[in-house]
DNA sequence: GTCTATACAGCGATAGAC
DNA sequence: GTCTATCGCTGTATAGAC
């Protein structure tokens, strides 16, 4: 007799490495199953589908990119404005490259979206959220007076884009210096509208 | 009795739209071969497996990558620098945004590389052919005295991160002016180290 | 060179025993 | 709650007719 709860907890923890690794269609249940140690069957007490174990997995996913960007304005001064937007690069960046199934996972959402209006609308959100990030934190910057009001809406779009981007490199087998690239693209962006820099 | 290069064109042709569509997985040679008109059997005749096609579209993308980002550096002068730069992704966002098909497609092959050590190597290559066509630009552009030599590795990674997230971000619906984006990325990487600019 | 027919494996999902 | 057994379907791939 297995505990509900751990059994749970393990088609979703396994299914989250396997989807990764080799892909939906690419994963069975029963080689999830098997990997556990239980029957398919014993899947479909806790998931009336394939699909919807899937989407359990992409509300895993959402909840992690919220946190992930989550970004306190509140402890922003014009003093540490640029260290926090280094900072927010570089602690993704490290977080990345220590679990690579994440971006797998969220890539293959991707590709779902483009035949299911249900990821498709909600990757636009999470898009979108993450875009508001950055424009929020630049913002805030120009509220507290630590950068110009220039040209913020696109810069902070610029920038989403390469902190989104450079997640994507990590999982190819480049080797770059991500946190060069990421120091650079907020110095060529803040460049000229930094207040108070010595 | 059908024209063997017709056929042949119309497996790949075929195959590319619905792979981009549904995905590899999701897309059977039956479903292929009926959408052609003939029988799945036929493809075998010219494919000796599923693989196989996959491999050979494989090659057709990697192909058009080379063409997309081809610049001729000759043509290039301190006064024309900063604008061919600007057409350089101008070209690519309007050539995306009108064939998704190919960004489907590459995105498909990103994942596939991560079971697969042909493809990743072959994908390791693009993206470095992608990032030297950026540096190369650069370089030339300190050549002909159009810029400055300062941090030009870094600058060209950076572009190149840009510029390849912009045609990611194409693929979902968000519409946000990627031409100012691109536009932005370039002023801001290039700002300060532009000569004989009024 | 292209077809029909078919082999064979594997999938998602369900029924019913324990 | 988890199992065995099984259904129905679809996939890739091949053999052999024309």
């Amino acid at each position: 007799m297995r505990n509900k709860e751990l059994t749970y907890k393990q088609i979703i923890e396994t299914a989250y490495v396997m989807f990764s690794e080799k892909g939906f269609d690419q994963t069975s249940l029963s080689s999830i199953a098997s990997e556990i140690g239980i029957s398919k069957p014993a899947i479909y007490y806790y998931f009336k589908s394939k699909d919807e174990l899937i989407k359990s997995l992409f509300e895993i996913i959402a909840k992690e990119i919220q946190s992930i960007t989550f970004m306190d304005l509140e402890t922003i001064t014009p003093a540490n404005f640029k260290q926090n937007l280094y900072l927010l690069g570089e602690n993704t960046i490290k977080h990345q490259e220590k679990d690579h199934h994440f971006n797998h996972l969220f890539n293959q959402y991707m590709l779902l979206s483009t035949r299911d209006k249900d990821y498709s609308e909600r990757l636009v959100k999470i898009q979108q959220h993450f875009l508001n990030t950055f424009h929020d934190m630049l913002t805030h910057g120009v509220k507290i007076k630590a950068i110009k009001d220039e040209n913020i809406l696109i810069k902070s779009q610029l920038l989403a884009l390469v902190f989104d981007n450079i997640t994507n490199f990590i999982l190819t087998d480049m080797t770059l210096d991500f946190i060069k690239i990421w120091r650079e693209a907020v110095d060529s962006v803040l460049n000229g509208i930094v207040n108070d820099e010595q």
